[in-house]
DNA sequence: TTGTAGGCGTTATCAA
DNA sequence: TTGATAACGCCTACAA
C-alpha cells in the first residue's frame, strides 16, 4: 500500500499566468493587489488564467517582499489537560476562524508544556511565521507581555483583565452577570457564597475574585475564596466537606463544576438542596450533566471577531485600542435552589 | 486606552548576524542548515550572534529559496457543531502538534462551511500557505482526494479506511476491540444489538457497520443500524422508541452516546437495566455522565505521530505506506450491564 | 573552512 | 493603461 512521492512538477508563477494572459507580470500583480489600473477586460482575462492554472499569488514571495504572513499565532500551554477538557478553547478556536478566513488570514495553533512557552512564541516570531498573537490564560506577572514587547510582536489579549497599556484587551465585562448571579443565588436565600478557583495564579482570577467579593458584601452576602484541589484522591469529597457554611459554589472552571455535579450524590450530597452549584463557563457539558449546570454564558464569537479586528489594526500599524464586551449572561438550569436550613 | 502601533523596526537579517559573527552570510546560513563545514567555534560564535539579535531564518525567504513551508494544513467542517461538542477533535490537535513541533513545523486550521471547503484546500494549496493536508471525516466518495490529487497535494487520511492506494492512510485497528465488545456483551446475554449512527455518510461507517454486523453474526447475535435523528424535537426519545428488540445500543459519537444515558432516565428508561449503551469513542465525557459510559478507546496520540512521519515523508518526496494502528481497547464503565429479560 | 554570485516569486517604482 | 527592473532575505553552487 504505497503512494507514488508527490511529483516535483514545477508550480506555475506569476509568470506563467502573464504569459497566459498575454500580459506583463505586473499587470497580474495589479489585478491581484486591487490596483485600480488594469482595464476590465484585461484584468478578467488574468483572472481567468490564474485560475485555470491554479495559480495564487505565492504568500512566502509576498512576505519577502514585504507584505504581512497573514497569520495569527496561538499559543496554548497544555495545563493539567485543561485543553483536552475545558470546552472553551474549541469556542476559541471556531471562533477565531471565521473572521480570520474574511480577512485572508490562518490560525496557527500549537500546544506546550509551560516550560517551552516562551521559547515557541521566540522562535514564531522570530523565524516570521506569523503577524502576531493571542494571549490567552493570562498569568500574574506574565513574561509573555514582556518578551513580545521586546521581540516587537504584535499581541491582544483575550479574556484577561487589561493589562496596564501595554497590549490591547478584549475583556468580558463581569459586573452586570454578577449582579445578576448574586440576585438569583440571594432570591433563593444564599448568604454564605464561595467562588472555587484553581491554585494556578490566572490574571482573571484575582479580579474576578475582588469583584465578586465586593459585590457581595454590597448586598449582605458573605463571599469566599475556595482552592480546588486536584491532586487530592477525592477533589470533590476534600471541597464538599471543606466548605463550612457555604451553601453556594460558584466555579471558574467548567470541568470543575461538572464533576461536582455528577459525583456528589455518590458521596451523599444532593444538589441543589444540599449545596448549589454555578459554573462561570457555558457549553453543551452544563447542559448535560444531572441537575443541569446554572452557568454564565459568554459572547465568545463576538470577542473573537474583536480580536481579529485589533490584531489587523496593530499589523497595519495603527492604533488599537481594548475593548470591553458585554453580553454575558445566567443560565439558570437545575443546580441552583433554595439555600438548605441551617 | 491605546497601544502604539508595533515600532516599524528593521528585522535583523542573516546580513546582520554574519556582521556581528564577523563571517560571511553563507557561513550563517550553514550553521542553520546543519551543514557540517564550519568550525564548533565559529559556528558557537554565529549562534551567539543570532541569538543576541533574536535572528533566527526567515520561513519566507527559506520557502522562496526552495524549502518547505513547514506548516500542516487541518481544515475542519462545521457540521451541526461536532467540532464545538466532540472531544476527538481537540484529541486530535493535541496530538498533531507536538510531532510537527519535533520537526519544527505548525498547524494551520481553520473551520468552515461544508460549501467553502474545496475553495479553502485550493487557497490554501495554491498560495503554498501549506505544505500538505490532514484529511479527517472523510466521506463516501469525498470529492477532496481527487481535488488534492489535481493539486498535487501531498495529503494524509487519519481515522479512515484507506482509500485505494491515492492517499496513504493512518486507521484504528477496529476488528479486536469489536471482538472485545462483542465478546463483552454476548456475556451480559445481549443478542440483539444495534449500531447508531447519524446520517452523514462517513466513510468510516460504513465498514464500521459491515465489519460489526458480520462479527455479530458469526456469533449468532443481531446487529442492525440504526439512525440517530438530530432533527427530531427529541431525538433520544424517538431512538429508544424505535429500537425494538435491540438491547444495546453501540454509538458512533460520544456525544449521541452520552445524551442518551443522561437523558434516558427522564424518559423512562434505565441504563444500563432496559438498554445497555456504549461509545465508540473515549474522553473525559464518557466518564462524566452516569452511569459512566462503557467506551473504546483508541491511540490517537499514536496515530497522529504517525500521520505526521508520513506528511513529512511525502513532502520530502518519499514514498508512504498506509498504517494499520493497533490498540483500540474497551473500557468497561457503568453503562453495559446484563440484558434484560424478554 | 569560508566567501561570492545568482536565483527563487512577488511587489513597488518609475518609465513608456 | 501597461511594462521593465530593482529590491526583499535566504540558499546553493562554486570558487578561493
Amino acid at each position: 500500500m504505497t503512494e507514488t512521492p508527490s511529483a516535483p512538477t514545477k508550480r506555475p508563477t506569476i509568470a506563467a499566468v502573464a504569459r497566459a494572459a498575454g500580459v506583463s507580470t505586473s499587470a497580474v500583480s495589479h489585478v491581484f493587489n486591487g490596483r485600480p489600473n488594469v482595464s476590465a477586460e484585461t484584468a478578467a482575462r488574468i483572472m481567468r488564467a490564474a485560475d485555470d492554472l491554479n495559480w495564487r499569488p505565492n504568500l512566502a514571495s509576498r512576505r519577502v517582499a514585504g507584505a504581512a504572513v497573514r497569520s495569527l499565532g496561538l499559543i496554548i500551554v497544555q495545563a493539567t489537560g485543561s485543553f483536552q477538557k475545558d470546552p472553551f478553547y474549541v469556542r476559541l478556536l471556531s471562533g477565531l476562524t471565521p473572521p480570520l478566513a474574511k480577512i485572508g488570514w490562518s490560525l496557527s495553533v500549537t500546544v506546550v508544556d509551560i516550560d517551552d512557552e516562551d521559547a515557541v512564541y521566540r522562535q514564531w516570531w522570530n523565524e516570521q511565521r506569523v503577524d502576531g498573537f493571542i494571549l490567552i490564560d493570562l498569568r500574574e506577572n506574565d513574561s509573555r507581555v514582556a518578551l513580545l514587547e521586546r521581540l516587537g510582536a504584535p499581541a491582544v489579549l483575550l479574556g484577561a483583565p487589561i493589562a496596564g497599556d501595554r497590549v490591547p484587551a478584549v475583556t468580558l465585562a463581569d459586573a452586570d452577570v454578577i449582579d445578576e448571579l448574586l440576585d438569583h443565588l440571594g432570591a433563593l436565600g444564599h448568604t454564605h457564597i464561595a467562588r472555587v478557583t484553581e491554585q494556578v495564579s490566572l490574571a482573571h482570577v484575582g479580579v474576578r475574585n475582588a469583584r465578586f467579593t465586593d459585590a457581595a458584601a454590597a448586598r449582605g452576602m458573605t463571599a469566599e475564596v475556595l482552592h480546588w484541589n486536584g491532586a487530592a484522591a477525592d477533589p470533590v469529597y476534600k471541597l464538599l466537606h471543606a466548605r463550612g457554611r457555604v451553601s453556594a459554589l460558584v466555579f471558574d472552571s467548567e470541568v470543575f463544576a461538572t464533576q461536582v455535579v455528577a459525583r456528589a450524590p455518590e458521596l451523599g450530597f444532593h444538589v441543589p438542596t444540599d449545596v448549589s452549584v454555578v459554573s462561570w463557563e457555558d457549553s453543551w457539558v452544563s447542559d448535560l450533566v444531572r441537575p443541569r449546570l446554572t452557568a454564565l454564558d459568554a459572547p465568545i464569537e463576538q470577542s473573537t471577531q474583536i480580536a481579529v479586528d485589533l490584531m489587523a489594526r496593530l499589523v497595519k500599524g495603527d492604533l488599537a485600542a481594548s475593548v470591553l464586551v458585554p453580553g454575558r449572561r445566567l443560565v439558570v438550569r437545575d443546580s441552583t435552589g433554595p439555600a438548605p436550613l441551617r
